[in-house]
DNA sequence: AACGCATACAACCGCATGGAA
DNA sequence: ATTCCATGCGGTTGTATGCGT
């Protein structure tokens, strides 16, 4: 018996999101919590299939998300997780809470896949690539060697990390599927606030590139690009300001602390009381999200202790 | 300035999986 | 035990943008 498709494929509509749309769909997330996506098309009247609205929350809208440049920190990080658990970007994700497997992927196909090719490749002396061969070898396995190591060694130290790894990925899923925090930056954090800012950054930027073309092309409608650049104009054909609609969406940024966090919280007048209100469930679903990070940290140690030091040259030439 | 190619990334597609009925 | 549904996941595609000629 086939498979019904997931939505209906007549008069769904296809291919970049609008800010319009992505209001809807945070506004409706922000209410009703993500998840029964199913009836997110119906209940806000977008003319996106589930799958698409859920695709979008999760690897565009939903807060936390760290979008741009890869740090070389994390670089090193998803070199190390891919040659362990292959490409299970989920996987991976988990232990880059800021980045969505759709990104690390991407970034995986674009830039390291290159990379990696590239030092492999990049040397004429045959020796020079064994060099190099044993030296990935190294930098790609155990924290604890310090010396290289034959291939038949080398196997047997990728089966052991490999169960260190799945031991870790255990230990992060048993305590209520909390991500492994790795990240020195959000070892250090304080609170985890000021490095999971609201999806509102998402779409601030997002909005402000939508305004610029859509002042200057009003036929165009532009989606979803972190390096659209910022602009004055912010209302729609329609001149509505949708900066100011979406702050009254997101007011509650500014609970989430990092006042830089946000162009449009950055306008908001303090207001106790009306912050109060803005304290929705929604809010509190990611605060109970970002709960429990220092339990998780606990016992990780083993996936942590990769040999980053290993790899600090990886890419030098 | 115009064109073609390369690159980056958002979004889509189809399959897998787990849970509820 | 079986079916259906919702969601997760990884591979692939489409398109905007950048860059070289």
């Amino acid at each position: 018996m086939g498979r019904p498709p997931c939505c209906d494929k007549l008069g769904v509509k296809k291919g970049p999101w609008t800010p319009e749309e992505d209001i809807m769909l945070v506004s409706y997330v922000q209410q009703h919590g993500p998840g029964n996506w199913r009836q997110v098309p119906t209940n806000t009247g977008l003319r996106r299939c589930s799958k698409s609205c859920r695709l979008r929350w999760t690897n565009y809208l939903r807060p936390g998300i760290r979008r741009g440049d890869f740090t070389d920190e994390e670089e090193k990080m998803i070199i190390q997780l891919q040659a362990l658990l292959g490409n299970k970007w989920a996987a991976i994700a988990s232990y880059l809470p800021e980045r969505t497997d759709n990104d690390i992927k991407n970034y995986w196909n674009t830039h390291l896949k290159k990379k990696l090719r590239k030092l492999q490749m990049g040397s004429d002396e045959h020796d020079l690539i064994h060099e190099r061969k044993d030296r990935f070898m190294c930098s790609t396995t155990s924290s604890s060697s310090s010396h290289c190591i034959s291939k038949g060694q080398w196997e047997k130290r990728l089966q052991t990390d490999i169960h260190l790894a799945k031991q870790a990925l255990n230990d992060a899923l048993s305590v209520d599927h909390k991500p492994l925090i790795i990240s020195p930056q959000i070892m250090k954090s304080p609170t985890q606030t000021s490095v999971y800012p609201s999806s509102t950054d998402n779409i601030a930027k997002l909005l402000k590139g939508f305004m610029k073309n859509s002042t200057s092309n009003n036929k165009k409608t532009c989606s979803n690009s972190s390096t659209r650049e910022s602009s004055d104009e912010c209302k729609n054909s329609s001149g509505v300001d949708l900066s100011e609609a979406f702050e009254s969406l997101f007011g509650f940024d500014r609970c989430f602390g990092s006042p830089n966090n946000s162009e449009f919280s950055q306008s908001n007048t303090s207001n106790e009381s009306k912050e109060e209100l803005q304290f929705t469930m929604f809010e509190n679903w990611l605060l109970d999200e970002t709960a429990g990070d220092d339990v998780v940290n606990q016992g990780k140690e083993d996936l942590s202790n990769f040999a980053f030091d290993e790899t600090t040259d990886f890419f030098d030439d």
